[in-house]
DNA sequence: TATACGATCACCT
DNA sequence: GGTGATCGTATAC
């Protein structure tokens, strides 16, 4: 993929990769939330990539009418419910009938900054989207969202943002992942190291 | 039908 | 570093 047209919402062949790759590529780029109007958005600056039946993390390990849209074609917005009372957001990668999903964990707040404090009441700033359910409470990101295209979306989707240095970039083990050794230190959460 | 728990966060010490 | 909030989901009965 060479350059991306601003503005636009990455083409679906962004997301049909390798989850991995994906997780890492999506570092820089633009979450944009459209909320009555009104433009609210933030580069991310953190992920982390799921698997299917090779990956006990993950929701898509077994299919269930939860995960059943990780299975489905890539580009999709996979939004869950967690803790009775936060949301995380997702993206749906891979090959259709393939599972994968990247869960966006941070992004560096932009655009709506003022709405942004008013959704995470009176939180301080480094803190307004510094976690996965915080950033879907500033962007007003529920369920509803669930199953949106994020290619062809007018309330949620991702654009071309920063271009981001290899050298800027953490692998590091996923958060609030168990089971064996193996699929604990995978390295598939990245982190976008501000420089 | 029932129950245990989680890809979290805020607030406490 | 520890814990409580709070409910959808998976799994067991």
């Amino acid at each position: 993929m060479t350059t991306l047209p601003a503005n636009r919402p990455l083409p679906r062949a962004f997301y049909e990769r390798d989850t991995v790759v994906v997780a890492r590529a999506l570092l820089g780029q633009r979450l944009v939330r459209v909320l009555s109007g009104l433009h609210l958005s933030g580069l991310i600056c953190e992920t982390e990539a799921y698997g299917g039946a090779d990956d006990p993390a993950s929701h898509a390990y077994r299919r269930t009418p939860r995960s059943v849209i990780m299975f489905g074609p890539p580009g999709i917005a996979y939004v869950y419910f967690i803790y009775g009372m936060y949301h995380c957001l997702n993206a749906v990668t891979a090959c259709d009938g393939h599972p994968g999903a990247v869960l966006i964990r941070g992004i560096f707040p932009d655009e709506g900054i003022g709405t942004l404090r008013e959704h995470r009441s009176g939180a301080a700033d480094k803190h307004l989207t510094d976690g996965p359910g915080k950033l879907c409470q500033a962007l007003g990101i529920t369920l509803v969202l669930n199953g949106v295209d994020l290619t062809d979306s007018s309330e949620l989707f991702i654009t071309a943002g920063e271009p981001v240095a290899m050298r800027e970039i953490i692998a590091a083990p996923r958060v609030g992942v168990r089971g064996d050794e193996e699929t604990r230190t995978r390295p598939w959460r990245f982190v976008w190291q501000h420089s």
